[in-house]
DNA sequence: CTATGAATTCATTTTATTTGAATTAAGGTG
DNA sequence: CACCTTAATTCAAATAAAATGAATTCATAG
């Protein structure tokens, strides 16, 4: 396939006839003939129904859809490219929720900076509902957070999947089990984030399911803070896996047994500014890269 | 920008040579060089560091890497088109979650096949958690539902989002109000659609953070027999909007006064058969457009 | 049965790509 | 440090593709 054939068929398209599109791309009728039946030889069908009226076969009209995104993204990598030429590497404004920015991130941008170091990268950290109305409002080009409401303006990818595990202070009496379930947990304090948080209002569903109401609870804003309550014993929290597994000295990890609750995360953009500007794209590849690996180093672990 | 030069970059980089690469490309060395040249002088920038040691520029490391989803597309289009060829419009088997498949698609698909008569589509109607689930163990080809909890397995594309209404009996008392209050459905009964349902999950939610646990509820499986339960005079029900407004003869919607709830319908496919085939691509493109205009349409009433 | 707008054919010209032989460049080795 | 090796580049010539213009076909509205 040639990409300016194909775009001569995208002109032919758009005007509606072949007189047309080689007036506009100063090309004698003769060679959008040619483009077009190199084309259709190529691809071994007829696209374009070449009657007294303009139309396109079946298969022209799914050519046509299904070819305008490659021709699109040609000429954003072409405009974007020609950019480095300045000399800018670009810029990202990057949001994150916590337990992704204080446990995967560090890492994660430290390599991503090692390749490209000449881009400029900031973090903001919140809780997802804030990040994603920072991105709607443009403060943020992209951000990594779980899946929100999703309006028709925000586009979300997901990256990778995570299991809540319980974090109980190394001393207390549930740390000896291997797994815990929600009867067991009836009768300690529980540990939340914020209401905003997204995973907050999955724990309460299932507590509320699981426990009625009778379960003590305390709100802790911060989940790193959290951790620290964890381990000066005043109750048992909920946290990702990536998360508890950190130096568990005085804490400890345990999965949930009857009622396993996960986390996803993905990033987050604005419909509006997509295809992303290329730093952006770079960066979502190099975070899907670097939590693909992770995560297939969970699945053996 | 080429396509031909651009695959011999790829090549180039995959096997770290310029003479490798014009060895399996069959070129000589010098096409290669020159294929090279070009694309640099086209873009602007210098992609390959030219030293003892093969290594990309960082503006060739994000070439890269952009420019691969291109070739895989093109060629992605080029093996579906020459399906075509052996007479194939190919098959899509699509489900769909109750609302959807009983507002929305009947006039999707009717444009949908009239545009491709030729593509076979089978529709399977279900809630959210079982799609997801035929669609993971690739029983569907790609469903329509609200945004599951992602695996890394699913690919979810939001395409529109509704907001939920009540939908009340005409001569109801309440029927009267504009909009209504959840404070104004204390002491009504509350038809519910079954626990797998995702806005099932949402609501009860807010029914119990607004009224707490003594609202009279009705579990009722399916959605369009909600309708006629409400109808006849059993309750309030909470749907969506399109749902809703569909002849009101007997039935009237009204808007949720202090706690909106939206829920967002999207696309969900398997991440392993992606790009989709054909067919697919087809009918999410159509869902797109149709799912744009409606929403157009819907902002402005 | 023409007149007309639209697409195609084909021989020719123009342009781009490819090639091979020679050249430069950068390490490694004795 | 001379010499070898491997890798990339240069450049004129050969080859292949693409573009052109004039002539031709085709369908159909008048």
């Amino acid at each position: 396939m040639d990409l300016k054939s194909l775009n001569t068929f995208h002109r032919i398209v758009s005007l509606g006839g072949f007189n047309r599109a080689a007036e506009e791309l100063n090309y004698a009728q003769s060679t959008v003939t040619m483009q077009i039946q190199k084309l259709e030889a190529e691809l071994g069908v007829q696209l374009i129904e070449r009657g007294r009226v303009f139309q396109l076969t079946e298969a022209g009209r799914l050519f046509h859809e299904q070819s305008a995104h490659i021709i699109r993204d040609v000429e954003h990598l072409q405009a974007n490219m020609s950019d480095m030429l300045l000399g800018e590497a670009g810029s990202i404004r990057l949001g994150a929720v916590e337990p992704i920015a204080s446990y995967h991130l560090p890492t994660i941008l430290y390599s991503f900076l090692e390749t490209y170091p000449k881009i400029e990268l900031s973090v903001d950290i919140a809780n997802s509902p804030v990040l994603a109305d920072r991105v709607l409002k443009g403060e943020l080009d992209m951000t990594i957070c779980s899946a929100p409401a999703i309006g028709s303006d925000l586009y979300f990818e997901p990256i990778f999947t995570e299991s809540l595990v319980y974090l109980i202070p190394a001393n207390h009496p549930l740390a000896a089990q291997s797994a815990i379930s929600f009867a067991d947990i009836r009768h300690h304090r529980i540990l939340l984030t914020s209401k905003t948080c997204t995973y907050r209002q999955r724990i309460e569903l299932a507590l509320r399911e699981t426990c009625g109401h009778q379960v003590d609870t305390l709100d802790i804003s911060s989940m790193s803070a959290l951790k620290s309550y964890v381990e000066s014993g005043l109750g048992i929290a909920l946290v990702p896996e990536s998360m508890a597994t950190v130096d568990g000295t005085r804490s400890v990890a345990r999965k949930m047994n009857d009622y396993p609750i996960t986390v996803t995360f993905g990033i987050l953009c604005k419909t509006a500014n997509y295809p992303l500007k290329l730093a952006c794209a770079k960066l979502r590849y190099h975070l899907k890269q670097a939590f693909d690996h992770s995560d297939s180093g969970n699945r053996d672990a």
